[in-house]
DNA sequence: GTCTATAACTTGATAGAC
DNA sequence: GTCTATCAAGTTATAGAC
């Protein structure tokens, strides 16, 4: 069967956002999956594999929506200065639209997960150039913000931002319904936009 | 020994810290503490229970110094509104103290992987008194702000919070040094007090 | 308190029939 | 492509000697 390899995929994106890598072995995977083991090293071989071949079903349209919406806030821009608020909307709103889709909900849980614990090497994998491109983004809208706080700055975004994928609001604090982009996008716009500490001041 | 439960404590909480819980097995523990595998079972009974142990020989010292820093502020406060800055700090400070500390720093690294992936039932256990009591004080620091934004935005914080302890910016970044408080407390108390997005103004 | 030995089970992976 | 059967290793946990 051809559904044989999406049905893995599909058990396996949800296992692994829902409970982790580690903790989800492939006997749990195949079982709620309805395949048998066999076939997962068949499709996959292994599976390490396996989570990178559901990473980079899902991974690229959203990494590919996010660089179109800084081209065209870039271009919006002209010569002039970026508005910090379309960066920041062009980095949060396609995960955050894409995530009310049913077939990308929950890989953008697994993508907080990767977001929030993954090591360098898988980070600067499917995230490097996204990275590079805001940075210079964020930089080239905030001219005046130091070099070192605007890194931390970036650092405390993506905390944010994985949070806010990994976890709705509604588990740990009361919060109801969803999460909008404006909210996010105007925390973290006066956060960046926010002086820098006078410890800081002297590095400018 | 009366040294083995300690070596083993601190062994665990160094490879739980860096490799996740699930990845990490009893028997890479012991063979880095240079201990039996039985000890674990004799002093802890269980690989959980030995997590439990991990958490609460810091825990509490860090929620201690963060309560006690929030009744100081609310002190200096008398009857009049809270400072948002000093409400964060007492949030922030302590633990990012603690971790120039040896005897904290892989600890706190433990922390914010737990802050960061932890499920309801932890997070409640040992942060529940931290998280109802500095709500209630951001609250009173930004009694303007529509309840929904509120908790909302502590979301983010706590996000910022996790990866900062998880994560060195040095990681991802080019950062260099350390993160301060001054900078964490002063990228929030910005987010905290961004005009509310019109369309939760209605909710007010 | 610490050890050896081992139970009882789960894990990722593979060989080979169909 | 899919199955059964199995491997080799690793897992938590325990019993019992010292």
């Amino acid at each position: 069967m051809i559904e044989t390899k999406s049905r893995i995929l599909d058990t396996a994106e949800r296992l692994f956002a829902e409970r982790g890598f580690s903790a989800t072995s492939l006997r749990r995977i195949i079982a709620e999956a309805g395949v048998n083991l066999a076939a997962v090293h068949y499709h996959f071989r292994s599976k390490q594999a396996l989570l990178d071949a559901v990473m980079l079903r899902r991974l690229e349209p959203v990494n590919r929506e996010r660089l179109a919406m800084l081209d065209a806030a870039e271009a919006a821009a002209g010569g002039g200065p970026l508005e910090l608020e379309a960066v920041l909307a062009a980095l949060i709103a396609p995960p955050l639209r894409l995530r009310q889709e049913p077939a990308y909900a929950t890989f953008m849980k697994l993508m907080g997960r990767v977001l929030a614990e993954g090591d360098l090497g898988t980070m600067r994998k499917h995230f490097g150039i996204v990275v590079e491109r805001f940075l210079g983004a964020v930089a080239r809208a905030l001219p005046d913000l130091p070099r070192e706080e605007l890194l931390w700055r970036a650092h405390f975004c993506v905390g944010c931002l994985a949070h806010t994928l990994l976890h709705k609001a509604t588990e740990m604090f009361a919060a109801t319904g969803e999460v909008t982009t404006e909210s996010l996008v105007a925390f973290l716009a006066a956060g960046f936009r926010a002086a820098a500490p006078v410890n800081l001041r002297k590095h400018a």
